[in-house]
DNA sequence: CAAGAGATCATCT
DNA sequence: GATGATCTCTTGA
């Protein structure tokens, strides 16, 4: 790799989760989430995100309040957050805001880039645009589980790189959050980002 | 193509 | 005992 490039992929700091939740699930649009497996690093552009923010919030987990499960969501900015879902899924999050205040960006659908064929086996799936197009399915191509609940990003597991890629405004779709029905007014909130025109987002 | 159901278990009631 | 921040497969138009 030559340094050049070693120049332009900047891995981000933990102090940029340490920010409004709104703005950190924008911001992320269009940097790469990066994630060391085996001896390989796996990596993609990040082009759908959504903000679960405060026990006030009925569709994040933390409406419940701090139990062993929320837990990891009080912890400090940059923290992983990974959940088990419908008995078969994990979805990935990054802790944001002040240490306490439990709210979290969680990673929806990624571009892949780096490992492709790697990611390609563990999705058992050769279709690139069915790899990592859902939160679900991220987990699944870059191998991450509970295993990973916890670690402070960056980390030498996972990390968040900019590349100098800016994702303009204009190209930023906000959207009401995925499978968030039972929520009642939160489920209107439109706390979904993605990247207009992006063949990788998990749905239309 | 869209709609519906089944998979499968940690977590909370 | 019920449910879910999902995904895949089947069915039928």
């Amino acid at each position: 790799m030559g340094i050049y490039t070693e120049i332009s992929m900047k891995k981000i700091p933990q102090s940029f989760f340490r920010r409004p939740t709104l703005t950190v699930a924008r911001d992320l649009l269009g940097k790469y989430l990066a994630v060391k497996h085996g001896r390989e690093i796996l990596s993609g552009k990040i082009v759908e995100t959504e903000a679960y923010r405060g026990e006030d919030d009925l569709a994040c987990h933390a409406s419940k309040g701090r139990t062993s499960r929320t837990e990891t969501l009080y912890q400090k900015a940059g923290t992983v957050y990974v959940y088990f879902v419908y008995g078969m899924y994990h979805c990935l999050n990054i802790v944001t805001e002040e240490k306490n205040f439990p709210s979290a960006v969680l990673i929806r659908a990624v571009e892949p880039s780096e490992g492709i064929e790697c990611m390609k086996k563990n999705r058992k799936t050769a279709a690139l645009h069915n790899l990592a197009s859902g939160p679900g399915k991220v987990c699944e191509a870059f191998g991450i589980t509970k295993k990973m609940n916890g670690v402070v990003i960056p980390s030498t597991h996972i990390w968040v790189e900019d590349r100098g890629e800016t994702v303009k405004k204009k190209d930023i779709v906000k959207a009401p959050r995925v499978g968030v029905a039972y929520a009642g007014a939160c489920a209107r909130y439109p706390w979904r980002f993605y990247i207009k025109n992006n063949e990788f987002i998990s749905k239309k």
